[in-house]
RNA sequence: GCCGCGGUGGUGAAAUUGGUAUACACGCUAGUCUUAGGAACUAGUGGGGAAACCCGUGGAGGUUCGAGUCCUCUCCGCGGCACCA
């Protein structure tokens, strides 16, 4: 029999493929279109990994499944070609990038070729190409005309071995995601894309998308929306000639009756103005200091606060207190406005720098807690004294446990008058007994406790005070009976308190005895000291208090975003080129679209960066000079080159329309084929390309130039395969994988089907070649059911065992039967169903262990599979083994492909089992499984159970209290 | 610290979403065939026990007739964010 030869069979398909091209979508065909998209690669000069293999497998066999169920499918592909990554490596090689990213290009090819993926090859492009470029540039400009792409002089991240520009995104601890170079701070001149007024329906419009939901809250957390209040306090200082006011965000404006002091980042404005003379070197000597620090000593959390006073002072609208004005670099400049009421009770960054320059601490909300209550009863509010008794021997604390209520607490009780600490003490002595305890302190909070005591049949809302004590001996005294009655002491290890009594929402005051010192109370709760708005929830005091402060006009209700505009601008070389030019007289000027586009100067032989805040255009005599395109008059062209991520921000929406020059998108084209359907990629991807992608499309659409402001419907991602020590694959550690050599020695079938196998697609896992030798058995085994005659029936139906010569000749099909056993029709047809499910899932290991499954069935059959039968197992296993199912296709006799085939189609009656296996429980224990009629009744079952003996032995003088029925699944007896 | 994901046999992993835990595969053990096999096939394979049974999804509690799945707490691993007021 012809063995089963991987490579013959696959470079043979591979150039039909290539010849019929049978993967080239007709884009105009009236079939209901799907557009599949992969993130398209990067050719750096890396190899392409096993990572890149892996998710275009995962959204190929998607693809084909969806094409095998009569969509018109379309998988384009294409390059990322510009950016950092290619230009390092070519500077690095002595070459120009356009040449190394050409025989980058072309050897990633043959890497994407060899994976039997369905790329529609007639639409490929580079995003390097000026064919390419022209586009992006073309995009600026119409970003530039709606405002959206502006410049502005800022502080940048800037990478010094880079020499260049980078977006915040790109910056990753601090450090340059390129080169793990320390970034620092510049101020540069620089083009950005205005991506925050977007930011709102960025976040808003994440609910139309089918996304990974952990994806959605990344960006949602990243985008950063929060909302408050933003207020101005009137400043006093002695050098102050005008009145001036500091500008403040809050998002927490409910705590503001217990601001102390108020902090400017060190680069506001205001610092120099106010600044008093006395405090004038101290500030001066702080900033300096604070300069030199470095983004990531400054954002390191290790570091302690630290912060000056200027000596000036703002008034609190809301009391009229004057509180400090203190400058420190906690305070970022960059969000909000730079500057922050601080609330050392109720915030912990304040708590903190209050402790250390010994600032006021003023509590302004306190917890509340509403536990439950009886409406319609009578509410009372109390002052409660809570007293908290350790015995220092032993660390153990006096704990009450009540009789008719399962309250666990400590001993407490109404003030009555007297004073906190006597109640305290009272209440201790007349419900434990105690007589000998030392007062240590009492906690600084009210905590409110709202609950029914059924004791007294009515509901309280408690005003707790919570003091320490500690026990000075055992002496007691007998309890009155009644309180005996009530409760009972008992004493409680310290680590056990807080499960025994329940008192997680007392968290903040357990924490704060823990640690010996009063913490700060960060949650909302029931404002106190806070004037008219005492009383008042946190909730409804935000809403009042920004009332009132618009009412006053001090400020106003503000969302801030975490995000920054996207920097665009890169002092490289190896980008497309910013399509503006600056004339003495006109300024910044756009280039007109038809001059587009703005061509990188090929011939350029010194591209490296120079770090001189300039690109290496800069120093092109011929690129730069040009004439102004509004007066013609003399002008130079702007030498900074575009972020790659504006090239990946399109590219989707041009893949239609490749070839077309006059267009960027074919109107009808378009319209027909966007958005994406299903967009397959890695999850590094969420906040950036992602993200920016999003904002283009919504951009386009806002022009009216699209009709879908959401560019990619359906999004999943593949997991990261790790290098086979577990780590994540890198260069350096040598323990990349490339998928070419398991594809030689292999195959790509059994590669595609093994990797895919490994385990759950969103996952990923070490790379580990053990178990593809399963693969292959599986393969090899479909393989022979095909082709070894032996197996075959004549075609009366007679076993070949029955007289058929043993050997056929070579390639011989032999003869099948006319129709599949029962058995085999039945499990084919559930096959159908689970892989087709499994399949939309992107479930893509369990549908190969269903095929797995189905193979071994057929093996294991005497009575073998009819022809049609295992043509359909052929079409199913097609998506998974492109090549292999193409052979045994054409095997089997066809002269059309089995990739333009249908998804076959099954008998659901087939599916329903004749049969099924019921477990008999009892008492939850499965005790015998019953084969019974699918059809069978509840109480039939429980007749034949109760006549099972292993059931009987526990049914022996025992009643059957309770009988529940799962249909066809289990039977479960409760019994006393 | 915050957000997200995960922890199941010797290994990679399944589990219809509350219904017989370990499908499928690797590995291992035994056997068949073979001059031989890193081939193929057959049988077995969670742990304990002679068996009846008992125990088992990181750990501790809970809800339920029934929990890998739900709730509370906790430990460990991975990914993201990180002084965002």
């Amino acid at each position: 029999m012809e063995k089963y030869n991987h490579k013959q069979i696959e470079s043979k398909w591979r150039e039909i493929w290539e010849k019929s091209g049978i993967y080239n979508t007709d884009l105009a065909s009236k079939d209901p279109k799907f557009y599949n998209l992969i993130m398209f690669p990067y050719p750096s000069g890396e190899y392409l990994h096993i990572g890149h293999a892996y998710s275009d497998t995962g959204a190929d066999v998607y693809g084909r499944h969806k094409k095998l169920n009569g969509y018109n499918v379309f998988m384009p592909i294409g390059y990322d070609a510009f950016g950092l990554p290619a230009e390092n490596y070519a500077i690095k090689a002595g070459v120009n990038p356009k040449e190394s990213t050409a025989s980058n290009i072309e050897h990633a090819e043959k890497q994407l070729k060899s994976w039997g993926c369905s790329f529609d090859w007639s639409h490929k492009m580079t995003t390097s190409a000026p064919s390419y470029y022209k586009w992006t540039q073309w995009l600026f400009l119409k970003l530039y005309e709606k405002g959206l792409a502006y410049q502005k002089e800022a502080p940048v991240n800037w990478c010094p071995e880079c020499k260049t520009v980078l977006a915040n995104e790109q910056v990753i601890e601090g450090l340059c995601e390129r080169c793990d170079t320390e970034v620092v701070q510049k101020n540069l001149k620089q083009w950005f894309f205005k991506i925050t007024d977007y930011a709102d329906r960025l976040i808003k419009d994440l609910d139309k998308v089918d996304w990974p939901e952990s994806s959605i809250i990344k960006q949602r957390n990243w985008i950063g929306r929060s909302e408050g209040v933003q207020f101005n306090l009137k400043v006093k200082s002695e050098k102050l000639k005008v009145e001036e006011e500091v500008e403040v965000f809050t998002t927490r404006i409910d705590t503001v009756f217990g601001m102390t002091y108020v902090v400017l980042a060190p680069e506001h404005p205001l610092v120099e103005k106010i600044t008093v003379t006395e405090q004038k070197k101290a500030v001066e000597k702080y900033l300096i200091q604070a300069q030199k620090l470095t983004e990531i000593e400054r954002q390191s959390l290790e570091k302690e606060k630290t912060g000056v006073f200027t000596g000036a002072y703002a008034i609190n609208p809301f009391n009229n207190e004057e509180v400090p004005i203190w400058i420190a670099d906690y305070v970022l400049y960059g969000y909000g406005t730079g500057a922050v009421m601080a609330v050392s009770a109720h915030d912990e960054r304040d708590y903190e720098f209050a402790k250390k320059y010994k600032l006021p601490i003023k509590e302004s909300v306190a917890p509340y807690t509403k536990f439950e209550t009886k409406p319609g009863k009578e509410t009372e509010v109390r002052d409660l004294a809570i007293a908290v008794v350790r015995n220092p021997k032993d660390n153990k604390y006096l704990c009450l446990k009540w009789k008719q209520t399962k309250w666990q607490a400590f001993p407490s009780g109404g003030t009555d008058g007297e004073d906190i600490v006597t109640a305290a003490k009272r209440e201790v002595l007349e419900e434990t007994g105690y007589k000998n305890i030392k007062f240590i302190k009492k906690f600084r909070n009210t905590i409110f406790e709202e609950f029914y005591r059924p004791h007294k049949d009515s509901n309280v809302i408690a005003h707790s005070i919570y003091s320490l004590f500690e026990l000075e001996n055992d002496e007691r005294q007998e309890v009155a009976q009644k309180e005996k009655d009530q409760h009972e002491a008992v004493w409680v290890k310290e680590e056990e308190v807080e499960n025994f009594l329940n008192i997680k929402h007392l968290k903040i005051f357990w924490r704060s005895l823990q640690a010996g010192e009063e913490m700060p109370f960060t949650d909302p709760g029931k404002l106190v000291n806070s004037g008219e708005f005492s009383g008042l929830f946190s909730d409804e005091a935000k809403k009042k208090m920004a009332e009132w402060l618009k009412k006053k006009g001090f400020g106003r209700r503000k969302i801030n975003y975490r995000l920054h505009d996207w920097s665009i601008g890169r002092q490289r070389y190896w980008g497309a080129p910013i399509p503006i030019i600056y004339c003495d007289k006109c300024g910044a000027q756009p280039v007109a679209e038809k001059d587009l586009p703005v061509k990188l100067p090929e011939n350029v032989k010194d591209f490296k960066p120079k770090g001189t805040g300039k690109g290496p255009l800069a120093s092109v005599k011929e690129f730069v000079d040009t004439r102004c395109p509004y007066c013609g008059g003399k002008a130079e062209r702007e030498t900074d080159t575009m972020d790659t991520f504006v090239d990946s921000s399109f590219y989707f929406m041009r893949y239609p329309s490749v070839g077309d020059d006059k267009e960027m998108m074919k109107p009808n084209v378009t319209k027909e084929w966007l958005p994406v359907d299903m967009y397959v990629g890695g999850a590094e991807h969420v906040t950036m390309h992602l993200l920016y992608a999003r904002f283009i499309t919504k951009a386009l659409f806002d022009m009216k130039m699209i009709n879908f402001d959401e560019p990619f419907l359906k999004l999943r991602h593949q997991g990261m395969i790790l290098g086979p020590d577990g780590k994540k694959m890198s260069k350096s550690k040598g323990n990349v994988i490339i998928p070419d050599e398991v594809i030689r020695e292999h195959g790509a079938d059994a590669f595609r089907i093994y990797i895919l196998f490994m385990g759950r697609f969103e996952d990923g896992g070490p790379w580990n070649p053990k178990g593809l030798v399963g693969v292959k058995r599986f393969l090899e085994k479909i393989w022979k059911i095909g082709l070894d005659s032996r197996r075959s029936l004549s075609a009366e139906g007679i076993p070949a065992s029955a007289g058929m010569t043993k050997e056929g000749g070579d390639d011989n099909m032999g003869s099948w039967p006319k129709i599949s056993n029962m058995e085999i029709q039945a499990k084919l047809a559930r096959t159908i169903k689970k892989v087709g499910a499994d399949i939309e899932d992107f479930k893509f290991n369990t549908a190969i262990a269903s095929l797995m499954k189905f193979s071994n069935v057929l093996q294991e059959e005497k009575n073998p599979i009819s022809k049609g039968d295992f043509e359909k197992l052929i079409v199913i296993l097609s998506p998974f083994a492109p090549f292999m199912a193409e052979e045994l296709w054409e095997k089997l006799g066809h002269k059309d492909s089995v990739h333009v085939q249908g998804w076959p189609e099954y008998d659901e009656k087939l599916i329903k089992e004749e049969t099924v296996t019921v477990a008999v429980q009892i008492n939850g224990k499965v005790r015998d499984q019953l084969v019974i009629n699918a059809e069978s009744e509840e109480d039939e079952i429980l007749e034949l159970a109760k006549a099972s003996e292993k059931v009987q032995k526990y049914l022996d003088d025992a009643e059957i209290k309770k009988v529940i029925y799962v249909p066809g699944k289990l039977l479960s007896l409760v019994i006393s």
